[in-house]
DNA sequence: AACATTATGTAATAATATAACATTTAGAAG
DNA sequence: CTTCTAAATGTTATATTATTACATAATGTT
């Protein structure tokens, strides 16, 4: 079991509209949604993200920046994401393949070098998008 | 053998500045070095590095807003792209693994979703930092 | 209680990227 | 070689994303 980290008060705001927009949310959407919360700047916004990103609690969709939460319920492998976006309607998911995440954390090459994380990202079109 | 692609005036200075550079370069690094060669605007660095990505000659590196040229002397491959990036000296590489193509090509999971493009990113530290 | 660490508040600004519009150049089609 | 079209360029302004710097407050530890 993962240690239980106490989200402080503008972390655990952001967290749960994050959580509950079921998405990637944008910076400066996030904060638009919290300023009647008290978070008015964007500066209170990005140092909540980066504990966020940090523990493991959201992830950060590279592509698009935005952030999205953590859908793994253990949350435990913030260092080995992989995501699949789709390039029509922007629906952003977590993919959860303990094969796939087998495989990429045990990657190596002839460069001698150790990876300690990855962020994978696949692109196309969700179902819904393929069949328009 | 890919389609030889007649680089425009600013997108062949642009490419050029990269491929020289041996590494990931920023948008307004870029544009800062081509500035004695009369591109003066963000947008005209934009255009022509959108257009190099198109056609593979470069790709960028979503965790560092950054852009390198295409290692792979073929560069057919910028719809699967994997790179190793050093945390501590933040050199980037392109990884040209034929195994690792192959498996994430033909990745799929059980969303149905039928992936065209993937971009990885592997993070860790480089041997000469791990030595440090 | 004293100290260290983490979190917050606030203002200013840096860094990254795009919109909108006018013009020019390069290729393709007749 | 001219007409048409697509691609590229030039320019100004602005939008979006993210950080620096500094002051204060809350929390956790010894």
């Amino acid at each position: 079991m993962q240690k239980e980290h106490n989200l402080s008060k503008n972390q655990k705001i952001i967290f749960d509209l994050i959580d509950k927009s079921g998405g990637p949310m944008k910076a400066y959407s996030i904060l638009f949604n919290v300023q009647k919360k008290g978070i008015k700047a964007p500066l209170q916004v990005y140092r909540a993200l980066d504990k966020l990103v940090e523990i493991g609690k959201i992830h950060k969709i590279e592509s698009r920046n935005a952030f999205i939460a953590c859908q793994n319920s253990s949350c435990q492998i913030s260092k080995a994401t992989a995501f699949s976006i789709c390039e029509s309607c922007e629906n952003v998911s977590e993919i959860s393949n303990s094969k796939l995440s087998k495989y990429l954390s045990n990657f190596s090459d002839e460069s001698g070098m150790k990876y300690s994380k990855y962020n994978l990202e696949f692109f196309g079109l969700c179902k819904k998008c393929k069949s328009k």
